[in-house]
DNA sequence: TTATATTTGTACCGATTGGTATATAAATAC
DNA sequence: GTATTTATATACCAATCGGTACAAATATAA
């Protein structure tokens, strides 16, 4: 019991060194793996089998770190909110109502269309049907995409606060709106259509801003 | 090999009784049933146990009148496609390109939140992600979106030739911006969305109708 | 009646599903 | 050094997957 501070001197509660024996593997690396699979096959449809291949990672190892399939497409999906699709949160900072959309369903139309990830929105295609088993699933996403329309929704009242949309414009509809364009051009890249034709579609949605 | 009309002389080949123990269904009943199924949860989703009990018929019996699960599902679709959504079709008899658009999205609309069916569209939500094994199937029903696209398309381009939509429009752009619209709708009724709700979204995305 | 044809119900097939028991390996603590 | 803690790899679990073998049941044909 003799006082020995050397691993308490650096501190940094990050730098202890934890006792028993190293993780073989990166946190963030395997959990950008999952999400990748599951992004492109869906949740119910990704086997632990084919997540256990492309983490790296055998089978025990990944129910130590994230618990179970449940929990570990909550934490990729998590990773893909703060990851990938941030962008989504950041574009609501733009100065008017219509660049926040316009930039939105551009990017989108980039996003979707990305060489190096899976076509697509997750949060719209990995659990749009499934059995029962996966109902909770499901429903999680449902709550993620009302929770991007009541957000939009705020964003649009907003922008009638400061006077840059019309007062008689009926945010959540407009949201509601800007969201099935989303869905949709999310099931049209996921069927192989291309960056130039969602931009066009992004174009026809526009054409029709309340002013 | 002596000459036995018996069974040829009713003529009527379908009055004509088959050898056999006859069959303990209707065909088109169970049809419909397994089309629901597929319908609620997907192509793969659908387990055979499941549609076992909701066709009411064991599985070798199924498996006699239907091949297999692939092809039970190519037969729901069909019937899916002549049946409950014939719309799409009749639709387009519309005298001009934009009373086929409207009245196509306000049939949707009412198609998706129909309480007596499932919510959402058979070809849009059955196979949107899956596993490897059911790639043909998510294939097929690409190839399905793309025609009902390429028909609509046509459809414009007699439009055009009939002088009731403008000659600067691409009538394939046209096409797949109602098909963008029509596949976000069919996510928003799976997610719970009112046929209220799917009837303003219709109204705002036709406020932009090329004129 | 007997023979033939077809459907039905049960009981099973190997493969795969998500999840885990167990023993060994690799690190720190003392 | 030994003890303790944590992660690894193998090998397994019951349940479910799509699909089928087989024998009993039910019809027509002769």
């Amino acid at each position: 019991m003799a006082i020995k501070e050397k691993t308490s001197v650096p501190s940094a509660k990050t730098l202890a060194k934890p006792r028993g024996r190293p993780l073989a593997f990166d946190q963030k690396m395997a959990l950008e793996a999952a999400m990748n699979v599951f992004w492109s096959r869906g949740y119910e449809s990704t086997s632990m089998a084919e997540l256990t291949e492309v983490m790296g990672i055998n089978k025990p190892s990944i129910y130590a770190a994230f618990g179970n399939k449940e929990e570990l497409f909550r934490q990729a999906l998590a990773h893909y909110v703060a990851g990938p699709a941030a962008f989504v949160t950041e574009v609501k900072k733009q100065s008017t109502a219509r660049q926040v959309v316009e930039s939105f369903l551009q990017q989108a139309a980039a996003f979707f269309t990305n060489k190096n990830t899976p076509n697509g929105c997750l949060i719209v295609q990995a659990a749009l049907t499934c059995g029962q088993s996966s109902s909770v699933i499901q429903q999680e996403l449902i709550v993620y995409r009302k929770r991007f329309e009541d957000s939009f929704a705020e964003r649009f009242e907003v922008a009638k606060a400061q006077g840059d949309l019309p007062l008689q414009v009926n945010s959540q509809q407009l949201a509601k709106y800007i969201a099935t364009i989303h869905q949709g051009m999310s099931v049209q890249a996921s069927s192989g259509a291309t960056h130039e034709e969602l931009k066009a579609i992004v174009e026809m949605a526009l054409r029709n801003w309340p002013s």
